[in-house]
DNA sequence: GTTTAATAGATTGCGTACAATTTTTTAAGA
DNA sequence: TCTTAAAAAATTGTACGCAATCTATTAAAC
């Protein structure tokens, strides 16, 4: 979240903070204050006003009128939806990515498992968490439905912020190879193994959630520029 | 579109210049001029720009830099991905409501229902387009998974657009009783019907358009305040 | 008459300033 | 010491103004 030298559009600027919630740097419940994010990315609260209602609209931050913008802080009831609609949408992805993905869209699923590979090599946590998300981007980027290609890109950050909440300390950050085995499934055209592991995957990643215990109270001031 | 007394919020003139859209009264393509805006809702620009990104995230409009903001033209491809989408969907907002629904729920039904009905007695097309993908809004925030509440309130009024692009110009506004029957088959705890009969209107729709022919190019000037 | 160039006009992009509101700090009273 | 009240500081909400850019108009050249 450093300062640049290129002027940055509303876009990017959202971009940016969402890699950031993605990875833990800010944590569910903070609140982003215009001028420090104004002074941080170099340009006027204009701009960081539009990106931040841009990101209330997606859903990773809440505004209240008046007192500002916080991180959002999903409920479980909202962290079950999510799953929900994950588990009806995910199945559809890998059918259309069965469908038509090319040789090229095969090989950028490859790249991504090898930084995801490395990210976890390194124990780059941070990484591994936004990497695992952005697998479930890409592959909706390869369905080739624009609709939930973007509906998918807002929950794959929002089940980051889940995890932020809800996950158990001591939970290794994710399951090695789940994400493999489903583009082998792809790439054998297997449709419904294909479907199962991701299925599986999903209920796997809830499984592991604390949704009952209430979510955790307040923000990890130490760890927050760990 | 009229000035208004009381302040508005940018969400309400977002929903104002949806509900324009959605009664084909903004066809689509359209430009958006920021300042006759401001002066329609009496508020000033900066209030507008934002309302504008809004309706760009949800996809409504389309921003061209320096150039301006534009009521969006869906491509025939985005129309199939749409329904496509809603026919993913759909099905599961069904199976939720009847899952779901109370007495009072399957009231506002009905009374949205008779509010349809009333704009057909009276003729008023705009109100029914309008109306009749509101039908499918209510439905899905019935359904209770803000997600897909979230989802459908994007993909109804860009199915307006569509019908305004692509529908056969001398097309009954929609089919009388469709809706009814989905409520009853819903009320009758009735899923299999249910879901069938949303099936059916929804490729209902989408076989009226036409959507291989090249989508109506300008905008009608005369019919634009009618 | 058509194309090209130059000018004038309109519109967007964005920073800034100020009012309204909230939050924090300080002080007084119980 | 704990409440409550008042003042100060910080932050948000919004309008305004100017620079940058695009669009339309006019004039010139061919």
């Amino acid at each position: 979240m450093e300062a640049s030298t290129t002027k940055l559009a509303i876009e990017q600027i959202a971009e940016r903070i969402t890699d950031a919630v993605m990875e833990h740097r800010l944590p569910p419940g903070i609140k982003l204050v215009e001028e420090k994010l104004a002074g941080a990315f170099g340009v006027s609260r204009t701009k960081i006003r539009q990106a931040l209602t841009l990101l209330a609209k997606e859903g990773l931050v809440t505004l209240h009128p008046n007192r500002g913008a916080f991180v959002k802080r999903p409920s479980a009831e909202e962290a079950r939806d999510l799953f929900a609609t994950r588990r009806l949408v995910e199945p559809e992805i890998v059918r259309n990515v069965i469908a038509r993905a090319c040789e090229q869209d095969i090989a950028r699923l490859h790249q991504h498992l090898e930084e995801e590979a490395q990210a976890r090599a390194t124990g780059d946590r941070r990484r591994i968490i936004r990497l695992s998300g952005q697998f479930h981007m890409l592959l909706a980027a390869l369905a080739g439905n624009a609709f939930i290609e973007k509906l998918m890109a807002e929950l794959c950050p929002l089940t980051c912020l889940i995890i932020a909440l809800y996950d158990a300390p001591q939970t290794p950050a994710c399951p090695e190879d789940e994400h493999s085995q489903i583009v082998e499934a792809i790439e054998n055209h297997d449709e419904a193994a294909a479907i199962r592991l991701m299925l599986h995957h999903l209920e796997h990643i809830e499984s592991e959630l604390m949704l009952d215990a209430a979510p955790k109270l307040d923000i990890h001031w130490e760890t927050l520029y760990g």
